[in-house]
Formats: C-alpha cells, structure tokens, sequence
DNA sequence: CGCATACGCGGTACCGCGTATGCGGTGCGGTACT
C-alpha cells in the first residue's frame, strides 16, 4: 500500500480494485467490469510495480497510449510505448529494450501483437501479466473493422499464456461471453461493480420529424444551461446539426472520424476547458472522453444498441451531480443502423467460399503453411474479412497462425461442425438485429427505463426508479386508469423484413 | 435499408411521373509524395 501511496497518491483500494489485483498476483485470469472513474487503471499500475517482468497492456487508440504513457512516466513508472508512430530506428531501440527487461509496463496496439518480431521481443523479456484495456472492443471492432483484436488470443498464447486482465466499462452477459472467449480466458474470474449511476436521468423525446426534432433540442437547450454531447448517427447529420445549432447562435463544437487529427485533439481540448456549450458528434467521441461536469448526452438518432447507448449516454454527470441523457426517438433512424448491419459480417458463401479455396491451396501445397496475403489474393475477399475468417478458423482448431504461414491441424470432422463454422456469423448478425430491436424497444416503453436497462445487463432489477420519464410520469398519475391505453399497448417495434 | 437526388421520357413549354443511382461508423498501419 506504502508503495501505492508514494507513486501514485493512492490511499485505500476499492473493493473491486483489491479483489482484481489478488487474483491477477494469485495467478487468475480476470474480466473487470467497472464504470470510467472507478479506478480500472490502478488494477494493473499496481501490480506491475510487484511483478517480475514486464506488464503488457493493450490499448485501441493513440491517443489513449500517449496520455496514460505520459502520466506514468511523471509517475516514475519505467514504461514505453510500441506503435506506428516510431521510426523503424526508434522501434528496433525500444525492441532491445524491451528484449532486456528495462520496463515496468509496455503499452502496445492489437494490431503490432501481430507482428512476429514484436512477440519474440516481448517473449525475451518476459510477461508476467498481459492487460487488455477497453476490452469490449474485442467483441465491438474484432469481427469487422480491426480483426487484430481477434489475434491477441494467439499473442497471449505465444507468450506464455501468463494471467490476462481484460477491463471494460460496459459488457452484457452476451459481450462478456465473446470477450472470454475471443482472448482465450474460458476460466476467469469475473469482478463486475455494477452499472448504477443514481444521478443519472433517463428520458425519451419521442419525435415524429425533424422539426419535432429542432423544437425538442431547442428547448433541451432552454432547459438545461450545461455542456452537453449530442450523437448522430452519421457524419453528414452531425455536420447539418453543427450548423443548425452555429446559425442559432450556441457555441457548438463537432467531432467525427471525417475530420483531421488535428482538428479533433483541438475540439476535444476546447471541449475539456469548457469551450463549448454543446460537441456534435458520430461515435467517433467516444473512448477517452472523461470530462467530469456533462450535464446532458442527448442522441438525435439512436444507435446500434444499448450497449452504445449507455457507454455514450453514460458521458453524462461523471461528477455525480444530476445530469440526463436524453434519445430522441424516431423510427424512421432504424434504416442507417439496419444498413450498418448489413455488412459486417461474413456472409455465409464468403465463409464457404474462403474456407474451399484455404483447403486448395493447402492441398496444393502439400500441407505448407499459407501466407494471410496469398490466401487473400486467391480468395479476392476483402483483407480485414479474411482475418476474421481465419481467426474463426484457429479458434476452432482448424490452422494455427505461425510465423511462416496458416498450418493446417485437422479438417471439420462433420457436417454439424462444418456448419457450426458456416452459421457462426449468421448468429451473430441475428443477435445484431435483435439487439438494434431492444434498442428501439427502450425507445417505445412505458416502463421504468432503468429496469429495461439493468435487465438488459443482468444486473438485478431494482423497483421502479423514480429517475427516468416513464416514472416520474406514473407518479403524477399520466399513465393510470384514465388512460388505460398507455400501459396497456405493448412496444411497438416492427419486424425487421429478411436481410 | 430506404431516403434524396438525378435522370429519362412523355407531351407541353415548364412539369410530373417512374425508375436508376448514390449514400452511410468506429482506427490502426504503411506508402507515396512534399
């Protein structure tokens, strides 16, 4: 604790803190759940100091590495950083040192684990415990758009499968299942400190169209004099809804994936000094957004599902004073999320198709491992979907990824299995719809919208909450028998036609 | 998936109708050029 105190101004541990930090020391794997502002950091600054070699911790952005890397070395924390910003010379001289054991900690992205000579460096030094921080973006971004999230499996392996941490502020039963299972932590322990966040006010604006829209976020506005995030769906719509809010005279910021480097560090700064009264903003503002006083997190569209929603709306009131998160429902903004769907996963022909040309090549070969590059360039599918392909394929024994190429271990032994391997990603998608469905049906309730939401993430279910719409309606007597309606017509959410 | 826009065509002098086409999130890393 001394040595807590004295590098970092720590005082006491929390009780999900100390219950991570002994099973990662006991040797365990472990899936920390825990809000932003929780402490998730500690859990593996801590015993990194105590272990014998090096902790590895894998973060998704830059932007993320650079601050934490910052902070620890004013902390005196012997850390170092690997990623594409080094030169080929900086690298190599970080390598030896890394190869020598002269860091405590070393911050790396998903996608420089799949290089072979970053794993023999990491293997020199030795790993005596490996982080996987955010690690819902495993099971977010690994299936489709950064498949490098689906090789830190055979990472960990190759290094020795020492104790894995994976923290993650948002995981449901279901996300919590893939990411134990997309790092290879079938017997982890699970350390989850709840979602609840009592400040926070839940409401729905039902808007039949635009104008609807502008009318509600003008008055939002009215009402609530703060700093606030308002989400789009698309860039476009958050470009239109900066100019809307500039021409009414609100300072307005936006942020979205279009924009350069740049340009988002500036908005972001300006934002965190309360530059701005409002940040237009795609999902892009998202991970590394941690200011304390967000007194709304309004969503002009909604998203994926609730997941999104709550690590978006869940921006708001940080600081523990009262804040709302407010969705602006319509159901004409299912279309951008049902076309989002549409394309993200393999299809089952490209699966099919990807796994007959695998087994020529391979036959052709005589056995002889593969290389990614030639195998996607005789499958002609897409680079990141090949990787995906072929994770799926070495998580169920099928080819191992070495250095020299794709081995082949065993053939699918029946028509069950081989069909397990083809509908995989059918499932997926499936629960993909049926998730963006809970989404709308969250839009649509007359029912306490914490409890849809703490069922939604197996957290028990408290009585009705008095902090969302729903109720506080039901207090002042709108939804009893004088309109039995109300309560009575169950969510509508229309089916989605067959994709 | 479904809306917005452009286009073609018929029949009328500018316009309406039906069909075709485009569009749409998140970031790493490596390469080419300044």
């Amino acid at each position: 604790m001394a040595e807590a105190q004295a590098r970092f101004g720590v005082e006491e541990l929390r009780p999900g803190q100390r219950e991570i930090i002994a099973a990662l020391l006991d040797g365990e794997d472990v899936l920390g759940v825990m809000p932003t502002g929780a402490g998730k950091s500690l859990c593996f600054q801590l015993p990194a100091l105590f272990l014998p070699k090096a902790t590895v911790v894998v973060s998704p952005l830059l932007a993320l590495m650079r601050d934490q890397h910052d902070k620890l070395s004013e902390a005196a924390v012997a850390v170092v950083k690997l990623d594409s910003t080094l030169t080929a010379r900086e690298a190599d001289a970080l390598a030896g040192e890394v190869r020598r054991g002269e860091h405590e900690i070393i911050y790396v992205t998903p996608e420089q684990l799949e290089k072979p000579e970053r794993i023999e460096a990491l293997r020199k030094a030795g790993v005596s415990l490996f982080v996987v921080d955010e690690a819902h973006c495993v099971s977010q971004w690994g299936h489709d758009f950064r498949p490098a999230f689906l090789s830190l499996r055979d990472a960990v392996q190759q290094l020795g499968h020492p104790p894995v941490l994976a923290l993650t502020a948002t995981a449901t039963p279901q996300v919590r299942e893939d990411v134990l299972e997309q790092l290879g932590m079938r017997d982890a322990r699970v350390v989850n400190t709840g979602i609840r966040r009592d400040n926070l006010f839940l409401e729905v604006a039902r808007t039949v169209n635009p104008e609807a829209k502008r009318a509600r976020m003008v008055k939002l506005l009215q009402d609530e004099p703060g700093t606030g995030i308002i989400y789009t769906s698309t860039v476009r719509k958050a470009e239109e809804v900066w100019k809307w809010l500039q021409e009414a005279g609100i300072e307005a910021g936006r942020y979205h994936g279009k924009m350069k480097a740049r340009e988002r560090e500036e908005t972001q700064q300006r934002f965190m000094e309360n530059g701005y009264r409002v940040i237009v903003a795609t999902k892009a503002f998202g991970l590394g957004i941690d200011k304390p006083d967000i007194r709304f997190v309004a969503h002009w569209q909604f998203p994926d599902s609730l997941e999104s929603y709550y690590q978006e709306a869940g921006r708001a009131g940080r600081d523990g004073e009262p804040a709302r998160a407010v969705l602006f429902y319509r159901l004409e903004d299912r279309r951008i999320q049902s076309y989002f769907l549409g394309g993200k996963y393999p299809r089952r022909d490209q699966s099919q198709a990807l796994y007959g040309v695998l087994r020529a090549l391979w036959a052709q070969r005589q056995g002889k491992p593969v290389s990614l590059k030639v195998l996607t360039e005789a499958s002609g599918l897409p680079a990141s979907r090949v990787k995906v392909l072929v994770a799926q394929l070495a998580g169920a024994g099928i080819l191992d990824r070495g250095t020299r190429g794709l081995r082949q271990l065993r053939g699918f032994e029946t028509p069950e299995e081989l069909d397990g391997y083809l509908t995989a990603y059918e499932k997926r998608h499936q629960s993909d719809r049926e998730r963006l469905k809970q989404m709308m049906h969250y839009g649509q309730t007359t029912g306490c919208r914490w409890r849809l939401l703490n069922e939604y993430f197996g957290e028990p279910e408290p009585a009705d909450c008095g902090r969302c719409d729903n109720c506080v309606e039901r207090a002042a007597g709108h939804f009893d028998a004088a309109s039995p309606t109300r309560l009575a017509t169950p969510p509508q959410v229309s089916a989605p036609s067959a994709a």
